[in-house]
DNA sequence: AATAACTTTCAATTATTTTTGAAAGTTTGA
DNA sequence: TCAAACTTTCAAAAATAATTGAAAGTTATT
């Protein structure tokens, strides 16, 4: 495989996963395109690239400086905007459970709350209902804070983490 | 807040999570629905309960099932089937865990190994190609075994884990 | 202050995904 | 073997999401 085709093919791997993790195609592909380019890349290489439209490439540019996993940057002397994404890998990480989080995690958790606080009536089926979202509660809780706890390492955490769990 | 409304904001909040997560919305609402019975739910009750048609119900339902967190159940003496949900969260995130490791990482890796093992020329792109997606390689395959060693504990392996973490 | 070089926005279009519902399929029991 | 009681399938319709492109917006330069 020669690496134009290589390229390509990661690009577009990384596309699919984007879309079957909530992050859409055009998203990931960028990202994808940026992670793998040893300098930054103006939008107008962005569309050229992938094929896309300047608006496409403007807006999904912009949701992933919001993840805060791409950035900007300028050349001196350029007008235009060219763009980076963060390439070191704990990092990424460490971004993208923080945003995860805040965005989904932290919701759920305050729904989940007020949800298992009703007060159960004496049926089992209320009873049930207020034990299992309770179960939920507590679950994701700890989840989240794993996820805090990770991003407290954050030099190599994933590295260190396989070590302790294997013991 | 009573019964009812908490257990359609619980229902309709997952909903909207599984989207967010590449899982449709009727089959995570028809999780959350099942998850929070006490007892087996027939199609019909489901259809019903989230307003949805039979082919949509049967269809997501059997996709829990390849999932592996919803079950069929036959109560005696009566010929309809009936359904049940994983309803131990640890069981139920290691059954995701290996779906996800089975449909979606291990494809990944494939193709990374593919990718990351051309002959980079001299260019300093395809260096950086090649660096950057064997980093990648190596970090989702750690990542991977980690989601293995997690199906080993089983019982309980969050509040393991996070224990192990705050030392 | 005018213009050139760029980026952003957003209404309309296009593509994708989900849902419906009726026909076909299956199983059970009389 | 027939029919009743179910479930599954799938083509068409509906709903949702992504994309385009041109106009509006911004910024730097002369």
């Amino acid at each position: 495989m020669e690496f134009k085709e290589a390229k390509n093919k990661f690009v577009q791997t990384w596309g699919a996963l984007g879309s079957q993790w909530g992050i859409n195609k055009t998203m990931a592909q960028i990202h994808a395109l940026l992670m793998v380019s040893n300098e930054p890349v103006s939008m107008e290489d962005i569309m050229e690239e992938l094929q896309i439209s300047r608006g496409n490439a403007s807006m999904n540019l912009r949701g992933l400086m919001d993840w805060g996993i791409v950035y900007k940057e300028y050349k001196a002397g350029e007008r235009k905007e060219f763009f980076t994404a963060e390439k070191d890998l704990d990092e990424l990480a460490v971004k993208i459970s923080r945003e995860r989080s805040k965005r989904e995690i932290k919701p759920t958790l305050k729904i989940l709350k007020e949800v298992s606080t009703i007060e159960a009536k004496d049926s089992a089926e209320e009873k049930h209902f207020v034990d299992q979202t309770t179960k939920l509660y507590d679950f994701v809780l700890k989840a989240d804070n794993m996820l805090d706890k990770m991003t407290e390492f954050n030099d190599n955490w994933l590295g260190k983490l396989v070590i302790k769990m294997m013991k």
